[in-house]
RNA sequence: GCCUGGGUGGUGGAACAGGUAGACACAAGGGACUUAAAAUCCCUUGCUCCACGUGGGCGUGCGGGUUCGAUUCCCGCCCCAGGCACCA
């Protein structure tokens, strides 16, 4: 053995005798416990970064802790390979994107396994394998089916830069979540999964799932956006139909002056039709629709509206209403059709102050006796209160007329309770290359006709000349989309958009549970043993995305019969960033640190230690190279501790246990179960790695005190006890520095790999001491420490504390008035 | 504006059930070994006062409260990060 730690010569060694063992590899067995571990897959953009070697890490400990305690646990890794990075990347190095995403993840994957990660690789997959993508447009039928999934023109968002429509969770503040380009709205004929049949459920688990961090289940209720209100009918005041709004103030419909439509709403034309106005109301519709989202930081854009010319009805107090155009009302929520009431919304009363509509009061706070004035109002009053000036209503109670006034208009078929969410459907087509086929056929006779699933895959071909603008080739490569129709046999075309990048990720982790299954997309047998995920674990810039499509996904393969669970991911951990500056590291700021680099430099099993020493998981980890630097050394000590101690341990066997250990042996014994149950409980019940590591270096700095002891080797059990110590040390270090583990294991005299090895368990008996310290304190000031018996029961403790000098002399004779005892802990005297 | 987190030494972070605040590490300073350096080891290290002691006072964003005792619980504020947002 070499007095140096030298990682380089051993962690290529036990990687491949891993390798060679087929250690990882993992079948479904009955009869023991299974664990689902897993992390989320990375986009094989050409390297790891940092942010993975920390996912990975975390997941590794997690993996390797569970399988010394007796789990079966499934750890995959696979690969997320459709996508425009690989497009726009080989089009700048003229190649093509499955060459340049294949060549990507060779070369990740050796990277992983440079980092000594468990993975059972003989499960991998890339989401861009035909074998892949085959069943999830098998999926996209079986949704066509059940009209999960259809075809409907739409105003949706596209990305000029990007060439392709954006779904609403990849719009962030209006720009693209890629290229952070402006998004522009645009009317297209997109495919679209019914994401909104599964809304109530997704929102009701959002409460049912306490293996998740608050904050993601906040953002996802959040997203979701349940608000619940009335629909009411306004009919015109002149010809035939009426508008509908969506509202949420039933209970001041007697205020409402005026109604405000979406420059979008298919109202407006209507209105304005034949009226003087029809010109200014087109002009200022363009107006409106082009600063649409382009804008919205603009916090206070102005509002602004115009008159149609047409008016409408209050259903309730029969008045008429005249009907404005408005730059502030959405057409994507609600129904694109506000009724204004001035009095009580302060967008509606800035409207009506600018434009001289009434305002009247229907609301006064609870006690008021007092209606304010409409002219002498400053703002509005959107509180609840109580209604006035409202007919019969009046009176009531805000709460209370929200149900009256609702049931009044649903007698007169003029309204009804409703709920109104924020979440859309999902659009999921991709006017990209790189991405899986949607199966539809588009004939001239029959219409749209999905390929029949015998006809499946539908292959994306490679022979393809990317174009140079980012356009996928697809709508211009012949032997793609001339098809016959599946139908009636004549020729017809097929689609050539292709599937949003996140369906891919939506079902990956149930595939991979069976991912050489080839008869359907899940296997249900392998499936109903692996699922759900116990534990996942990734970065919380999926909190919506990813997370809120798989659950969605999972639901829609539990009703086709594919899965029987009813969420994906019983547990989720969310990591913080790695960040360095203060920053997070990217190729713009010029602070990122390469992986390869610090593998090279300090060994996989340093860049992971100090990952997880840095910082508690779910916080960012500010990358320190000093901070790396410590961490070799705390593995150089280690090392040493066994390469020069080596024949003595050798050659005697650990301590079993007993009593009558001279008291610094029996302090270390004490340390080392100690230490084996702070390090037992940091991993499983918190994942708080860098306290687990922060004891076993108490553990090995008290080791070390021993060994400079003059005592050292004369005593009867010293080596046992050392040998008990050091062995433990290294089991409960190998989760997270497994090489340096498995070679000290050996090096002690042991055959086979650590990860084989049992848990190491803790000793109640060896925790127990005859004596301990406890602090006195005199009115709540820590004064003095005291050496009990263990066993001390409240009043030997207090007589003891009273007995102290120390304590006597703060006391200085004043009287007493309470003494507080917690056994073995304190005791606190009040005088 | 609303909703989540979070604020502890020079730094990363500990304190898991109200009970020794600052574990562990980094950095810094001093020392040992060495011709020298690297490596390693030892000591000091929240602020402050002094009679240098198992010493006193202060100290977990700020102000109150509950308690024998509060980083921890309650009330009111300030600041930082993230999410949502003309949402009707």
């Amino acid at each position: 053995m070499e007095s140096r730690y030298a990682p380089k010569n051993i962690e290529k060694k036990w990687q491949d005798w891993w390798e060679r063992e087929n250690l990882f590899a993992v079948k479904e067995d009955p009869q023991k416990k299974k664990y689902y571990l897993l992390e989320m897959f990375p986009y094989p953009s050409g390297r790891i970064h940092m942010g993975h070697v920390r996912n990975y890490s975390i997941g590794d400990v997690m993996a390797r802790f569970l399988r010394m305690n007796g789990y079966n646990v499934l750890h995959p890794m696979g690969w997320d390979a459709f996508g425009m990075p690989a497009e726009n990347a080989a089009i700048k190095a003229n190649t093509h994107p499955a060459r340049w995403t294949y060549e990507n993840i060779d070369y990740m994957r050796v990277q992983l396994k440079k980092l000594g990660f468990s993975y059972d690789w003989s499960r991998e997959f890339a989401t861009c394998d035909v074998s892949y993508y085959r069943w999830e447009q098998m999926i996209f039928l079986k949704m066509y089916e059940r009209g999960l999934a259809y075809r409907k023109a739409s105003y949706v968002n596209w990305c000029e830069t990007c060439h392709t429509v954006l779904a609403n969770e990849q719009v962030e503040g209006g720009a693209c979540w890629r290229c952070d380009q402006p998004v522009i709205q645009k009317e297209m004929d997109q495919w679209f999964f019914k994401i909104t049949d599964y809304v109530e459920e997704l929102l009701d688990y959002t409460t049912r799932l306490p293996g998740w961090p608050e904050r993601v289940l906040t953002m996802q209720q959040n997203w979701i956006g349940k608000s619940t209100g009335s629909r009411i009918l306004f009919p015109l005041a002149s010809g035939d139909g009426s508008i509908t709004v969506f509202t949420t103030r039933a209970d001041t419909l007697f205020g409402a002056t005026f109604m405000s439509l979406a420059p979008e709403h298919p109202m407006v034309e209507r209105l304005c039709r034949g009226t003087p106005q029809e010109r200014d109301v087109l002009s200022f519709v363009e107006r409106a629709k082009l600063a649409k989202r382009s804008d919205r930081e603009a916090e206070f854009l102005e509002k602004e509206g115009v008159f149609t010319g047409g008016h409408c009805i209050n259903p309730m107090t029969g008045e008429t209403m005249p009907v404005y155009v408005a730059n502030f009302v959405l057409m994507e929520y609600g129904t694109g059709a506000v009724m204004a009431v001035p009095a009580h919304d302060q967008r509606d009363f800035e409207f009506a102050r600018k434009y001289g509509l009434p305002i009247r009061v229907v609301i006064v706070p609870q006690g008021s006796s007092e209606v304010p004035r409409a002219e002498e109002m400053d703002a509005a009053f959107e509180e609840d209160g109580v209604l006035v000036e409202s007919g019969a209503f009046s009176g009531l109670t805000s709460s209370e007329a929200r149900n009256a006034v609702t049931r009044a208009l649903k007698e007169k078929g003029l309204g009804d309770f409703t709920v109104q969410y924020r979440l859309r459907d999902w659009g999921i087509s991709r006017q990209r290359y790189w991405g899986a086929p949607i199966p539809i056929v588009y004939c001239e006779d029959c219409g749209i006709v999905p390929v029949p699933e015998r006809d499946l895959p539908v292959v994306l071909p490679t022979d393809v000349a990317l174009l140079p603008n980012g356009a996928s080739p697809l709508p211009v490569h012949e032997p793609f989309f001339k098809t016959r129709c599946p139908a009636c046999g004549k020729p017809a075309r097929r689609e050539t958009d292709t599937m949003d990048t996140f369906v891919e990720s939506s079902w990956y982790f149930a595939r991979f549970a069976c991912a050489d299954h080839h008869s359907a997309p899940l296997d249900l047998e392998r499936v109903g043993y692996w699922l759900p995920v116990n534990q996942y674990i990734g970065g919380i810039e999926h909190a919506v995305l990813h997370l809120l499509y798989s659950r969605f996904f999972t639901k829609v393969l539990r009703d086709m019969n594919l899965l029987q669970i009813d969420e994906p991911f019983e547990n989720l951990l969310t990591q913080g960033m790695v960040i360095k500056d203060g920053a997070k590291m990217s190729k713009s700021k010029g602070n990122v640190v390469d992986p390869d680099e610090m593998i090279e430099a300090y060994g996989a099993d340093t860049v992971r230690l100090f990952c997880l020493f840095a910082s508690p998981p779910e916080k960012d980890l500010e990358w320190s190279e000093q901070g790396v630097e410590g961490s070799f050394r705390f593995l150089s000590r280690i090392w040493r501790l066994v390469a020069e101690n080596r024949q003595a341990l050798l050659a005697t066997q650990p301590f079993a246990g007993g009593n009558g250990l001279p008291e610094d042996l029996a302090l270390l014994h004490r340390k080392t179960h100690q230490t084996i149950r702070k390090v037992t409980e940091d991993i499983r019940d918190r994942f708080h790695f860098n306290t687990a590591i922060a004891a076993v270096m108490e553990l090995v700095n008290q080791i070390y005190q021993l060994l400079d002891s003059p005592g050292k080797g004369t005593q009867r059990d010293f080596w046992p006890v050392m040998r008990e110590a050091v062995e433990n040390m290294v089991l409960l270090v190998s989760p997270i520095v497994p090489h340096i583990a498995e070679e000290l294991w050996s090096v002690l005299g042991h055959g086979g790999s650590v990860l084989n090895e049992p848990w190491p368990t803790w000793s109640e008996d060896a925790l127990a001491a005859d004596e301990v310290l406890v602090v006195v304190q005199v009115n709540g000031k820590l004064r003095s420490r005291i050496m009990v018996p263990a066993d001390a029961g409240k009043e030997a403790m207090e007589q003891a504390a009273l007995c102290d000098p120390r304590i006597l002399e703060f006391i200085g004779g004043k009287q007493v008035k309470k003494v507080v005892v917690v056994p073995g802990k304190l005791i606190n005297i009040v005088v």
